[in-house]
Order: structure tokens, then C-alpha cells, then sequence
DNA sequence: CGACACATGTAAATGGTTACATGATTTT
DNA sequence: AAAATCATGTAACCATTTACATGTGTCG
């Protein structure tokens, strides 16, 4: 078998907040955890459909004055049961695959600059990702969001920022290792 | 369409070192990259046949005395003109997926002890990782390989390395936090 | 002679991405 | 009136994993 499924437990997770439509839970995604989940409509409505057919969750067609027609689902009690078992669950680590190592890896077969191009590409993102995680820092400080929630999500916020932090330290090492290189040749 | 291939050129990668098995493919992988790429044979072998298909790379049957047959692959120009165009070409970042850091961000639905036991997990195969990456870099400086493709292993290897400090020093942050989240219940 | 490493593949099942299709409502 | 956003979905396609099937040679 392939792995298990994990869209269905993000969200089984963000429904345990209160009942969201599929749309919904796109904005909610891409606006919260998407520093290290992702997900597509492709794959939350089917999804959705697919929590409502196994009782994990309740399809409620609405019309709210004015408003579009939209689907909207909540939790069930099975499905937070199942959201608890899935949280208690071991996380087993799926297989790795960092295509900017493996090229760095093949390094010797190109030009130094081709990997320097990489690494300053690298670089930048990684600085866009701090900017970013700074203000999402503040927005979090700022707000009065339920307390306990908030201070998990800071601890996944830590993550990425003190990622940030040890990956650019690498991209100044490397960088200096590969203009040694280049001026050698 | 999906994502582009990527097993396709990390096995051009490989083959441009010199004609090789994909069970030598496959045994390669796991003693280098391991620690940032997996491949397993139910795509090594598949995939091997397509470069031959597309002429990025010939095979042959070898019988050699004493031995198992072998299907022995040697990569083509062509095959060395794909793998260049390859390394050249900007990384596009995959879309990412923490199933730990997902789980970290509901655990407020849960125990503390849930998300402590987590974190003890993972801080155990980060310090499995960086004695690894103690062995590695011994190996690696140690051996007499092809100096140059040796930096850039290296520069990989540090990445690992930088990581799993970062990450070291995230749990021991986290797991603070949660302790007191706990004693104030 | 039994266990283990060498060696090559196929099949089944899923997961996941992207593009496409469609239409309503709000904003400019 | 056009553009942007809200809103829901389907279809095609590809990648990937895991399990299965099969056989040879070597070492103790």
C-alpha cells in the first residue's frame, strides 16, 4: 500500500475549530500552515466528500441571504475521534527528497557558478521566509487568539525560523567554499 | 501535468561516474544521499529501462565468469547533454509536508504528554542523524575519492549537519515550552 | 544445507498536481 | 462593463510505495 492519507487529518484538524467549506479551508491553509503543509482544491473537495461519506464529517448545503449557495461541513464525533488517534499516531517520516542537494551533490559536472546561481536563488527565498515569518510573528503576538492554540502554533513557527536561520548560515559557508572553487580553476 | 521527474536524473547523476546495475544503482543511493534522496528498485528498474528507451543511456547484459548475469547501464552524450540541462536549471521547490509540525499545530486538542512524546521521538533520530554524520564525514575525509566531487559531498553533508544542530536546539526549546504548558494544567 | 547477499523485475493501489469547466457576486 | 474574488467541483496524468515473484551464487 502507499501511504496513508494525511489531507484527510489537516482537515479533520482545522474542522475541529468549527464547521468550514471547502473554500474555506483553502484560505485558512494557504494562510496559516502553509510554511509546511500544502494543499490543493484538487484535493480538499473530494476529500471533503469523502470525510462526509465515512461519517467523519456532516455536508450541509447553505444559502445565507444574499450569499452564494456553499457546502459547508462539521465534525462529527467519529471524526474527532479519529482526529485524536491520528495525533497520538507515531509520525513515521516519509521519504526525503531535497532536489537543491542533489544537485549541489552532482556539483563537480557543472560549472561553479551554476551552483552559486542555485544557492543565491536559495538565498533569497530563505530571506523572503524570515520576512514573512517576522510578521507572522507580530500578527500572532498581536492578536487575541484562543491562548493554548497560539502557543503551539508559535512552536511551529520557532521551526521555520530557526530553520531559516541555520540555512542561511549554510548558504554563506557554501558560497564561500564554491568561490574558492572557482577561483582554483 | 504532476511534477517533472526527478529519479530520471538522479540516476543520469550516477551514471555519469560510470556504467552501473541498477542494483548497484540502488545500493549507491543508499550509501550517499540517503539522508536527503531515496529511490527504491520498484522505480530504479522501471525507470532505467525508459533512459534506455530514450536513448540517455544503453544496456547491457553482461555475463561475466563466475558471476550473475548483470543489466549494466552506461549513460550516452545525449544522456550527459540531460543531465547538464538538468543542473542548470532552476529548482523549482516541491510542495512541502511536516506531518510532525501539522500535528504540533492542533496539539492543543490533545495531552501535552502527546506532543512531548513526539518531540522525544524525533529528537532521538536527529541524534542517530548527527552520529551518522559524524561516521560520514570521517569516511568522507578519510578517503582518497575524486577531490573535487568530495567538496560538494561535503557541502551536502554540512547541510544535514546544520540541520540537525537547528533542530536540536528547536526541541529543547518546544519540549520547555509544552513542560510548562503542562504544569499549568 | 541453510542463510544471506546478489540481482531483476512486475503489479496493484494510492497519493497528489495541474488544468479545465462553470457560474455567482462584489468591486472598480 | 470588466476584473477580481467567491465557490465548487471533475478529469487526466504522473509519481511513488509496497508487496510480490523469481532465481543465482557464496559463505559458514
Amino acid at each position: 500500500m502507499a501511504r496513508p492519507n494525511r489531507t484527510r487529518n489537516a482537515l479533520l484538524g482545522f474542522l475541529s475549530w468549527g464547521p468550514l467549506s471547502g473554500y474555506d479551508l483553502g484560505q485558512l491553509i494557504e494562510g496559516s500552515i502553509a510554511n509546511f503543509w500544502s494543499e490543493g482544491y484538487g484535493r480538499i473537495y473530494p476529500m471533503l466528500a469523502q470525510l462526509a461519506e465515512e461519517g467523519l464529517a456532516t455536508r450541509t448545503e447553505t444559502r445565507s441571504e444574499g450569499g452564494r449557495p456553499r457546502n459547508v461541513y462539521a465534525i462529527t464525533d467519529r471524526g474527532r475521534e479519529a482526529l485524536r488517534d491520528w495525533l497520538a499516531e507515531p509520525t513515521v517520516p516519509g521519504p526525503l527528497r531535497d532536489e537543491r542537494l542533489l544537485k549541489l551533490f552532482f556539483g563537480a559536472r557543472v560549472d561553479p557558478e551554476v551552483s552559486l546561481a542555485s544557492i543565491a536563488d536559495y538565498r533569497a527565498r530563505l530571506e523572503g521566509d524570515r520576512e514573512r515569518y517576522g510578521e507572522i510573528r507580530a500578527r500572532l503576538e498581536s492578536a487575541k487568539s484562543p491562548p493554548l492554540d497560539q502557543r503551539f502554533w508559535l512552536m511551529t513557527l520557532r521551526n521555520g525560523e530557526l530553520q531559516c536561520e541555520a540555512m542561511l548560515r549554510w548558504c554563506d559557508e557554501v558560497q564561500a567554499e564554491l568561490e574558492k572553487i572557482q577561483r582554483a580553476r
